[in-house]
DNA sequence: AGCTAATCGAGACGGTACGTCCCGTCTTAGC
DNA sequence: GCTAAGACGGGACGTACCGTCTCGATTAGCT
């Protein structure tokens, strides 16, 4: 392990400047609008030290999404014994996020970037941000073993049926249309009686 | 009416030209890396030409999907009587497309696209493309009057879910991961005795 | 011969803004601070206009000299008979266009940019600009000739010293000095009884 | 008056190494394609420390020919007495030393480097370098007194023009064309009879 | 058959962003 | 306080495409 490199330290304060611009960016312009250059000159920082640290756009997100600067949704899901309030307590407040319309061009973003870089698409897919989908694996097993869990169908089929819901609407939708929340969750789990 | 304007008539061979360098070169560049020149120049026409027709990459890309240029999986949901053989047969058809590098790279760039383009977003989910969800919606409809849907949830939401999983699995998965079909029908089909 | 190729015609009136923006610009920020974009910006010009047609900012330059954008001083010796005035009223125009600041700046830019250039060296001191020098050395041949010429030194020799001296001056000096046009005649030629 | 000032002393080594690798690159690179990056990493030391003890590029190369690392030709103009004998001496060195490739584009690039340097400009033309005109005029006036010298131009006339002609085949001549000695020392010192 | 007019491939145009190199300054730890 | 190292904000480089604008050469329908 060496302690320290010869020179001057990276910059902290640039180093987020860069991440927050492009967070607050994306949104208005679009993943593709979005350029180094225009990140750089709202950062107030030089392309240099984008370039220096990030291989592309598409990483500058990874690593936002990573250290939690896309604000506005919580990836938990509770589990509180009743499958069926959690699910709905879930997309209710993922449905909130999506209905603010910043939020909404912010996760399209991201998709397009995640398409074309595959740490971004690990950051966001797998680690947790857009549907905090392991996570939710998780809750859906438990719920197996404790039978509020629908058919017999797999945890992690289920859990991707339901992301997948979500992000069909956020793709294939022009308008903030909601989600069904209840019929989504009457997908999955077993109705109380 | 004036059937036909003066002067020299639109070439089909160019049109088709450009509709074909386009559908091939997605895959292999994605959407961002496709250039209007190198359509062009692949499809040996000048970028006028392009321009007098199209706004837009993404409308050239919106006219081939309406063509039918994007070879590779039927639409089309059978309506046999059996849900869960009809589900089962539309679901892996659509696998094996998807299955192919090829064939997933074009519907990366076409998702990424669609994010940023209105009239591609129609044409490649409300038309035919990607799942063909309203045919699907239509055949859940048909399969609730009969019985066989599960649940009480709406034939769209399920619609969606369906066609929602096998999106976040084009996008989520870098390797080609399968749906899992089974699972998949058996979320949404009642179960046969 | 081909009689034209295919394609938009090169601008004149882009080619002119650019030479000129070139030479106006030259004197103001010497070779080094002289940038393609800034010449660009000036002349009203995208950057590739500009690449398209021309390896260098010297390369410009040497079309300039070529055209005879850098007005100011007459190359032409004139031939009166009389080598003695014909050569004091040489040296006295050069003299008077190297006293203006300006082109006196223009010039110095000039020498820079001809040493790192092959083109424009030869256009600056071959073809016609700085000194004029063929001309120069065809007038004195000729005064050899007719016995007015001191000593038996070669006229090329002869030329290059005199052409020499005032590219001394203009390199070497930091004010504006003036060559001592008189001594410099009399180095040269036989003086009159 | 104090000796030495506290803290660490100022690497000779260091600057050696500098001015060192900036006559080494200066004719590789010419003058415009030198950085101080480069000499920087050539010389195994630290930007900084080139910028704390020079405010140019210029400024190293004027203190290398102050110091006489340019190696290769004597500045001595020599008095045996005899005008002819001395200058024919003093121009064959010269031209010795301008005929080897790298040392001629290392003089062409100080002389790039002194028209955008008035510091490097009196290094160059006034204290010693290039032709020691100093020297020469003094020797001049020296053959003036002597009855040596040609006519009656002023000495330093006399010495432009020869240092002149010498510069001029530095700088107008692409290939490696010598100076005529001979005749340039008859334009300037009386035959012997 | 000639005229008119919109098309075609080609490619230059004024621009914007790219990713790199270097500027001159600043900030490290080490001697 | 100097050193090597190297990050910093900035500016120019030369390239790739953008979408627009000529070019001369077709090629259709209408006189």
């Amino acid at each position: 392990m060496r302690s320290t490199r010869p020179g001057r330290a990276r910059s902290e304060s640039a180093r987020l400047a860069i991440m927050h611009a492009a967070v607050r960016l994306l949104p208005e312009l679009g993943f593709s609008g979005l350029t180094i250059e225009r990140i750089a000159s709202e950062a107030g920082v030089g392309k240099q030290t984008i370039y220096r640290w990030w291989p592309s756009k598409s990483a500058i997100l990874a690593e936002c999404v990573l250290e939690g600067l896309t604000p506005g949704f919580s990836p938990v899901v509770a589990n509180s014994g009743d499958l069926e309030a959690d699910l709905t307590e879930w997309l209710a407040v993922l449905q909130t996020a999506l209905d603010e319309p910043g939020f909404r061009s912010l996760m399209r973003g991201m998709v397009v970037a995640a398409v074309e870089d595959d740490a971004l698409r690990s950051a966001l897919y797998e680690n947790l941000a857009l549907p905090s989908e392991p996570l939710l694996v998780e809750r859906l097993e438990e719920a197996r073993t404790s039978g509020q869990l629908r058919g017999s169908a797999s945890p992690r089929v289920l859990a991707e049926s339901l992301v997948g819901a979500v992000l069909y609407r956020l793709l294939a939708t022009a308008a903030d249309q909601s989600v069904r929340v209840d019929d989504l969750v009457e997908l999955v789990a077993q109705p109380r009686r």
